[in-house]
DNA sequence: GACTGGCACTCATCAGGCCCGAGTGCCAAC
DNA sequence: GTTGGCACTCGGGCCTGATGAGTGCCAGTC
């Protein structure tokens, strides 16, 4: 009976407390949530949760806000993933199934999500790194200028330009464009990059240079890090519920957000295919502890090629935004699978 | 003396107030212009120039502050464009040179004007309908399914695949790549577009449908408006400068620059090769009238293909911001003039 | 032993009142 | 045309007191 309500009390706290954004006294709690015993009772219980650190006074005569802690256990224990509406899947799916290529599923995504929400969206674009090679191709721009175009399961395309400083004839172009496309079709960028080790050696030594810039370009391309860094960003109108001071709360997350590397750095290492929930002092980026984070990977079939998340304050609607998370991250996978 | 004492009021009175974001009154615009008249002199000037609608009072009782009006008239009189410093210059070129393809100009680009100007930077990627056509490349994935390549002189990339219904022989391949090539070398891909229009009638009615799906989706990718959408924001963390009533001066900043299609609107009529400053209400946007902006077009040699420039508050430093978008304008230019 | 009602106390917030000073317009004098 | 003087305005800062939500504690009740 009394750990029980004690949680009910917390799930209380934290609910009002997202809801109005003021701190929650016990009397207005009894009001709103019909708990059938007398605020003196919650008193008692809200003295054993600030005791165990789950919940905080902002000053003494004010009601209790959720900690960091509380925010954990509600997520951890209290919280059920909200369904979505009949509604709000019917719009992510009309919506999403709009788009016409990698570039716009990602733009569509970040800005649903961002609607869902009603907080900042992040979407990481599908990891070149992670990804497959579908096709390598060589044109020949000039005599001795090769454009080496490089496409991935995933629908994206890098191009690099390689200046061999000898011409290349047609044949060699043929020869190695056949080659290294046998080597490295279907393979992962990874693995690819040394399947492309040993070509230049099945060369004649006249041509290796030139194979060599090749392969060379190629791998580069291949593990290029700033090719993972892409990310879209998404109502950043949202930024609102941070508060309004500017530079304490809504400047760092600006910062962050323009910031691609921290991002992916923030997104990265939420675990594969479930929905990862990063709260205050858990993100690991010291000007976004008043943050939280949700996430979760996506890809076709059961990789997780990319991120795609939210970030708000740590006073958000957790059980919403893991629902809507989960639902856009489920549907692009889905779409990725398909093509 | 007397017109010309009161532009001189009029732009103390600007310097004054974008400096301090005060108010300014009589004194203290003596004080610290050392203008060698009384400050009740300069209280006449002042009612002159409020009387023309240069300059308002927020409240009786207090200083003045610029118009719209008076912002115009300082930038078209008053303001000459300020050399940037040597440190400056060095220090756009040595990041900017940094980059390693067109993607990371734009990028580096964004930043450097916001760094410089302290403002929100928009750059908008190089236009592909006024850029030309580098190269043509047609890869085949399957026997009935190609892949399109352009590359234009930009150093863009844009790929689509084209599903053809029937197997494509390697030397119909060869032939039309031959002949699409010839055709829109060169050509910019409006221009280029048109040529596309002929070529089906060349070949063999049996694979007249094959060529035409292929040309029909060049003629797309060449016409197509979501390729000129594509703008890069840097930033945005400077946007504190609007105040701090979020939702009526941030907010309408951070939604239009989501909507990258108002976006390009706000800045797509920047004259060519001239830097344009909307102040205030001049701004085509509603919501943005309390914002002034600074753009220029860029391009290599003296072409126009896209604009880059700053957003900020109509109370900015004019003659910094000019220089700044002039100078990275122009950084810009040149390096797509090289390649 | 768990819950409840009552009570004294704390403190953030807000409205009202006050003063101060920057700034103005006007006018008479130079 | 310029200047010094003067009376007037009014926003902002600061203090004050009232208000009320909220608390902790304690004694009483089931």
């Amino acid at each position: 009976m009394l750990e029980e309500r004690k949680l009910e009390v917390l799930r209380a706290i934290v609910e009002d407390y997202v809801a109005t954004q003021e701190p929650v006294g016990s009397k207005t709690l009894v009001e709103r949530h019909n708990l059938s015993v007398s605020p003196a009772t919650v008193r008692n219980d809200m003295a054993a949760l600030e005791e165990e650190g789950f919940i905080a006074q902002p000053h003494t005569s004010a009601g209790r806000i959720p900690t960091d802690k509380g925010y954990r256990l509600f997520v951890d224990r209290l919280a059920k993933v909200r369904p979505l509406s009949a509604a709000e899947k019917r719009a992510i799916t009309t919506f999403l199934d709009g788009a016409v290529d990698l570039d716009d599923v990602v733009q569509r995504s970040v800005r649903t999500l961002a609607q869902l929400t009603r907080q900042v969206a992040v979407v990481q674009y599908p990891s070149l790194t992670r990804s497959t090679v579908r096709h390598v191709e060589l044109v020949a721009l000039a005599p001795d200028r090769l454009l080496v175009v490089l496409i991935t399961s995933t629908g994206r395309v890098e191009q690099r330009v390689v200046e061999t400083g000898t011409d290349v004839g047609e044949s060699l172009l043929g020869d190695l464009r056949a080659r290294i496309n046998l080597a490295c079709l279907g393979e992962r960028l990874v693995d690819a990059a040394d399947r492309l080790a040993d070509i230049p050696e099945t060369f004649e030594p006249d041509d290796r240079p030139i194979v060599s810039a090749v392969t060379g370009t190629l791998v580069e391309a291949f593990s290029d890090e700033r090719s993972d860094e892409r990310v879209a960003v998404g109502g950043t109108a949202n930024l609102r519920h941070f508060g309004d001071d500017f530079d304490r709360s809504i400047r760092p997350v600006l910062e962050a957000l323009e910031e691609h590397v921290v991002l992916l750095q923030l997104f990265g290492a939420a675990s594969p295919r479930a929905i990862t929930v990063r709260i205050g002092h858990e993100v690991p980026y010291e000007e976004l502890s008043s943050t939280s984070i949700v996430a979760s990977g996506y890809g076709p079939d059961d990789d997780t090629l990319a991120t795609l998340g939210i970030v708000g304050p740590t006073r958000m609607d957790y059980p919403g935004a893991m629902a809507a998370v989960r639902a856009v991250a489920q549907y692009v996978s889905q779409r990725l699978s398909e093509d």
